[in-house]
DNA sequence: CTGAAAGCGCTTACAG
DNA sequence: CTGAAAGCGCTTACAG
């Protein structure tokens, strides 16, 4: 591997001269840039950013700290992340803590994941690089896990409630309101709710977001239609049991996720009616599999990808000393109609 | 940030001291030793890797070059090379190409791809990365993408025609041999197969394993239960559509992907045939969407956080001159029993 | 327009 | 057991 000495010598110049050139800073004359230009090419020169980085003090790379790399919004966002970065010349070192292998459902003690994230920061910073992101596998409040005050950091699909912390996710009350406002529109007056678990903010969030679909459009709020879930599969089947053993059941499903949506689907059809002629289902999420099970899911899309590049953007102005970014991005979900919901007829 | 230097200064040592100890290489007295370990503490000292990598040409770090990490194998592939890759001090240099994005289903013209491959991996050449892992998204050659003759490097889901690359791939022969063998075991007699493409070798390969578990059984091979669908849904649902057509129709169906499973299964519903009970369906891949869909699907799931792990081995075997490590290696697949395929009554 | 020199933060023969 | 010094491959004030 020839080194800018190599060039330099070659080109009957100095170091500081090819750098000039390599950096299209200082001037140089048309003639030494050429000569230079073409050793560089005849060689097959390549900097070495290592040695760059230690003199410039900064290494072009950023840090992802994810969670887990197999949860399945992760692999969006780092696509996004990945995007912006390549095209503004950042790499990505990648850190998986495996959380949701390593700790199971554990992962809400805040201390268990600290005790993961702690030397997986620690390395990463070693490695100089020059900001942070930091991808939860699930929204929630992340405040303790990372300590840290000499890097830009931005959070994604979680949060701290830090004031002065920047942070990425998706608006869970529009997500909600503008589902349930469709299934306004398409002429349903029952409509149920399978939540989450209520502990979690996007379940109160989404929450709030259809009882304010419900208010604005003068429909009756029926707590009886509100159940709650824990975000599987099987409580969706088993709520959706419940639900439809009422003699006047619903004739619409707001589920939280496209899990409980699906686990509603079987349960409907396990009773004997017919999704969405009988009862309408649309979940939050889109899932892989959202588009393959029966009925195809009419659901809500996170904006995974856009929370990569939006967390991008926000990083890059912290790094530039803009504090003028907006600390706390919500993206907007959108409503993906595909087959479990229909208009009603009367 | 103290630096090294600061270290010495306060211990009233040189810097080669310090270095010593942090290393534990040269022999420094206990008492210095102590001293010294106080003081790092006491300063909350981090090495600065990027100095060190510059001077001992060694950076801990893997470059890993994904076609495209959406794709539904790349998340469990990088979690596995993440785990083998932090038991051993090692970090990920991530870039992502985005193959499928970008190209769409042009990614079977290695020129396009190489395009793409070409900056990514010099870039990340110049971060002085000790290996580098590729990751296809879809098996098949992918000689001249990458030109390298100065770093280690194994590639996953996929292979080169070369005979001095390695590469790490799971056993297709073996997995259609064992999925066709456990519907034999199961009573089937007239076992179809849809199949993908029959212009890749994972076609081919399974086609074979699957001729040699008919044979090996001394069943009667028919021609006319082979179909080459296109690896999607459709082509499952079509060329299903077709076997079924048939007055002594096959009573299991071997699809070589869990997309083309599902469209089989919809297929057989469609047509008023119960699965299990009727006919019986296995995939191949286990896909996330697989143990949703109804039935759920038995099927053999792919060695992707293995393979993963496999590969970092591989490359740290060739990084420390092992030469004896396997140049191909291929994993074994393991078969999901879920609820698509029954023995047969008679 | 160009070069000599210092320095980024480490490691490591070498001498003592 | 310990330190002075050189050097990894760059960049950048500074002088000319």
């Amino acid at each position: 591997m020839p080194s800018i000495k190599d060039i330099a010598r070659k080109a009957n110049v100095s170091t500081a001269t090819v750098s000039y050139v390599l950096n299209e800073t200082g001037s140089v004359s048309v003639k030494t840039r050429a000569k230079i230009l073409e050793i560089i090419k005849e060689m097959n020169y390549q900097p070495n950013q290592i040695a760059k980085s230690l003199k410039i003090k900064k290494t072009k790379t950023i840090g992802v700290v994810v969670e887990d790399v197999t949860s399945f919004n992760s692999s969006e966002i780092i696509d996004g992340i990945n995007e912006y970065a390549e095209n503004h010349g950042f790499s990505l070192l990648l850190t998986n803590m495996r959380v949701l292998k390593r700790l199971g459902q554990e992962y809400s003690d805040t201390e268990n994941v600290k005790k993961l994230a702690a030397p997986a920061i620690n390395e990463i910073l070693n490695k100089q690089v020059d900001g942070l992101i930091y991808i939860g596998f699930h929204t929630r409040d992340v405040t303790g896990i990372i300590e840290n005050d000499k890097i830009p950091i931005v959070y994604i699909y979680c949060y701290t409630s830090k004031e002065e912390d920047y942070s990425v996710n998706y608006d869970d009350h529009l997500a909600a309101y503008e589902s349930t406002n469709y299934l306004i529109e398409a002429g349903h007056r029952n409509i149920a709710v399978i939540s989450g678990l209520f502990n979690s903010n996007p379940s109160r969030e989404r929450f709030n977001g259809y009882y304010q679909a419900i208010m604005d459009n003068q429909l009756i709020f029926d707590p009886s239609l509100i159940k709650t879930g824990d975000w599987e599969f099987e409580s969706g089947y088993r709520l959706t049991s419940e639900l439809l053993a009422a003699e006047n059941h619903p004739t619409a499903i707001l589920a939280m996720n496209d899990n409980m949506a699906a686990g509603a689907i079987n349960a409907c059809k396990d009773k004997g009616l017919s999704v969405p002629a009988d009862i309408s289902i649309v979940g939050i999420d889109d899932r892989e599999f959202s588009s393959y099970i029966n009925p195809k899911l009419t659901t809500m899309r996170l904006p995974l990808h856009e929370m990569g590049v939006e967390a991008m953007k926000s990083l890059m102005a912290i790094i530039n000393h803009d504090r003028t970014v907006q600390r706390n991005k919500k993206l907007k979900c959108t409503l993906i109609e595909r087959k479990s919901a229909a208009k009603v007829f009367n």
